[in-house]
DNA sequence: TTGAAAGCGTTACCAC
DNA sequence: GTGGTAACGCTTTCAA
């Protein structure tokens, strides 16, 4: 591998300045630096990025932790936060973590390590309280309302487009609608948002029987319209944890040539725009784009909050 | 920010010992470990990594050059790779290319200035002789029949599925058959495959009127159903470039309460399983993770050839 | 305008 | 067992 000092002895020039022709113009001789550039030029040479980072003590790299790639809420995110990096020097390095606790310290304790300049958490296994004593070696963004701590964040704020949801919903078909959650609402906080939701709304907590857990594609979609939703004619209406399990609800219908339940999705999918039923957009992509900005800007913590939108179809 | 050094100092024993100690167990006293230790502890100390990196030569990252993440083929590549990665100490880094020969020109000078250990070109606009040229400095793994460059590639051999398909097509529905692919036969080594393969079943290329290009995503398939193939009353089969993209086209039909062209898709996702039509699988997933497995192995170049495989359905 | 030398934080070799 | 020290390849400060 050819180095600085290659460039150095074989131009006659020394490293320093050849350092100076690789990066500023300042202070350098034409001569010099058109003898040293010819050099660079014959041996081929490149200067060696690790060399450099170490020098700096910067990385120029972004982590990602993100929980898995089947929810295109997450892969959104991550698509938004790769198109806000395209244009800066910064790299998106993909840290996939199952919500696994353990993995996750890994991955911060790789932020220790200068492994990274910074890191995003699109969701997390880990506390909050945890993620904020990492900020100490370098910035670290959430993709949810961080609530109290002092941790960057950008979320949507999905509350005031439940509400909308929720008074839809009662309004045309009262309690007889179900919630399909990924996670139980006391392991995630949006399942535990869209039950205060409802609370608030009706005024009571959902019956058990409304909420049913571990939809994560549209096959679950499918199985449940099959298994529960087609066997309890009091279901007049169904709001989904996404686009694709709303989706995968209407094909069951759909296939069977019945009158589907009235059905509202999220995040604002394709499909819910195809076969025009009402969604909810949390504006993945967008949250990711900011969370690029905010976790290589100097203020930190920083906070932004974007509300969720109910979009009306049909 | 705590160094080696700062452990050497407090803890009385040198910076090589301290190393020792954080490394490989050999030649150190256990009052020397356990003091070391403590002091580790003390100071809440984590080995730099970009040092340890420097120091090695090796950056223990991979990166990813991916044209776009819309179309399945890719962003499923890109899960198998981020998979085989998982369990490995290596890293993936997405390195979006917009088919850009310039972008990419940036991606192979990084890999020269071993910002990575390998590179995989899930697709590419370079020229396979380009990236068999940048080996020299680090692995580089494209995921296409390579030809006759030497160079180290994964990739499926679509021939055979594809004149299985038009063996099928053509004597069930003649040449009364159109072909949706995303790009040019000239721009895409895929759409040239498929172009041939028609060639040799049928005897003759494919009419101009036979062939529509530029379809993404399942708003297309939708949009040249509506505008093209219901138009064209002989049409009575569709080979599409995508399930998504098929399903759209179905889609069109479906709510127009028409009879579809008989279809047949690509990628084998969720939407051909669902809607039970036919597909040729490219196994991506498995693609990605070979891929992986080569850039990391010492033998290079190394090929290997994964068979499609036309799912007939119904 | 230029160069020597001291970092950056590790690892690894070689004495003792 | 342990420590000194030269790499690793670059940037930056300080003299000259």
């Amino acid at each position: 591998m050819t180095t600085i000092h290659d460039i150095a002895k074989k131009s006659g020039y020394s490293v320093s300045t050849v350092s100076r022709v690789l990066n500023q113009r300042h202070h350098v001789s034409e001569t010099a630096r058109q003898t040293i550039l010819q050099v660079i030029d014959e041996l081929d040479y490149q200067p060696n990025e690790l060399a450099r980072h170490l020098s700096h003590g910067k990385t120029r790299q972004i982590g990602v932790v993100i929980p898995n790639t089947i929810h295109p809420f997450f892969t959104e995110i991550l698509n938004g936060v790769v198109n806000a990096a395209f244009s800066t020097p910064y790299r998106i390095v993909i840290l996939p973590s199952s919500y696994d606790e353990q993995l996750e310290d890994t991955y911060l304790n790789q932020l220790q390590r200068k492994a990274f300049d910074g890191l995003i958490f699109i969701s997390r296994a880990s506390s909050l309280e945890k993620l904020t004593r990492y900020t100490q070696y370098a910035p670290v963004v959430c993709c949810e309302n961080p609530d109290t701590a002092l941790l960057s964040a950008v979320y949507c704020d999905r509350l005031p487009a439940y509400l909308e949801v929720f008074h839809y919903l009662k309004q045309h078909f009262g309690q007889a609608i179900v919630l399909l959650m990924s996670r139980e609402s006391d392991g995630s906080a949006t399942s535990a948002l869209i039950v205060e939701a409802y609370e608030h709304v009706y005024g009571c907590p959902p019956k058990p029987h409304q909420i049913i857990t571990g939809m994560m594609d549209e096959t679950d979609g499918y199985q449940v319209a099959k298994d529960v939703l087609a066997k309890q004619n009091e279901i007049q209406a169904v709001f989904a944890n996404g686009d694709d399990i709303a989706s995968g609800v209407l094909r069951y219908y759909d296939e069977q040539k019945q009158i589907p339940p009235l059905i509202v999705g999220q995040e604002n999918q394709l499909s819910s725009r195809l076969l025009k039923f009402s969604t909810v957009d949390h504006h993945a992509y967008r949250i990711g784009q900011e969370a690029f900005r905010i976790v290589t800007s100097d203020n930190q913590p920083e906070q932004l909050e974007i509300p969720s939108q109910f979009i009306y179809r049909e």
